[in-house]
DNA sequence: TCTTGACTTAAACATTAGTTTAAGTCGTAT
DNA sequence: ATACGACTTAAACTAATGTTTAAGTCAAGA
């Protein structure tokens, strides 16, 4: 048996905002003792690695809740609950996706800087033609102006 | 010349959330015309591409507003806005690292609810022994069951 | 000329996700 | 026995991120 101390240490969060989960309809499956202490069955375990799961997924609360009122409703709910994972799983996927999108553009951000960086001023990505020397830069920098162009081109009006 | 709406429309967001931003000091470089309405250059896409690759990275308008701040004291900042972009690049590949994680297990809980209807109830993960027919979905069975008992070592006290 | 649509502002409102506070109840160690 | 730490609640509070509202300005087309 965990108390509600236990479940935030492993959750890593504070025990208030296992209160503010339990109001929400995260927790209908915690008992309580006779002062009226919630305490988590191992069992319980299996919950809230999924809750946690969710919610560093991105989840709403009320979302999550909603899944969890599937799981208590017994057997008949299952291929619901399935189909509720599936679309969570997409939309994961997605956002993995998207979010790649960015780190590649930090990236090009970076070699931006670093090769403005190299030659003091920021004014080479503005007139490639007065200042960048080195042709190797000179390369690199062409090849990645493509990229700012495509980016242009997408979002451009 | 960009009015702020086609600036949300590049964007893909509302008008009144732009004027949000440059209320929390995202957009500094705006300038207006003589009716007071603000005139986006050719050249302010360029901030625009970078604040909007920040806010899809999950980065909070006060820290945007703090880059933006060094990219308008010009080119003795440029270390200091590599070094910025390197630290969000960092944070946003631990991100997706989580996400990826936290994808396999939705792929995982996919595989649990698969199994438990194809034997019609979800007892069969917790009492094995019991309804487990089908050898191979036994041996899934067993294989996947490693995995939640990694996890529970993790999280348990 | 007059209307329409797109813009402007300040200020109020909404939502999400908690956190904090105040007042109280237990079980246990000294 | 009493003090301490961990728990309980309801309600107020905070922060982030916008959205909505109300009142007004302006340019262009019928």
């Amino acid at each position: 048996m965990y108390s509600i101390g236990d479940i935030a240490n492993i959750m890593g969060i504070n025990t208030s905002a296992i209160r503010f989960y339990d109001r929400n309809g995260l927790l209908p499956f915690v008992q309580r003792d006779k002062a009226g202490r919630r305490k988590f069955k191992p069992e319980d375990l299996n919950f809230i690695e999924v809750i946690d799961c969710l919610k560093k997924s991105g989840v709403p609360v009320k979302d999550i809740a909603q899944f969890i009122t599937l799981c208590m409703q017994g057997d008949q709910t299952l291929q619901e609950r399935y189909d509720y994972l599936d679309d969570e799983e997409e939309k994961l996927s997605l956002k993995i996706e998207k979010m790649q999108t960015q780190l590649e553009f930090l990236q090009y951000k970076k070699w931006y800087y670093k090769t403005a960086i190299k030659e003091g001023t920021e004014d080479i990505h503005f007139l490639p033609n007065s200042r960048m020397i080195d042709p190797q830069t000179r390369n690199e920098f062409e090849e990645k102006r493509k990229v700012t162009a495509d980016i242009h081109e997408l979002t451009d009006l």
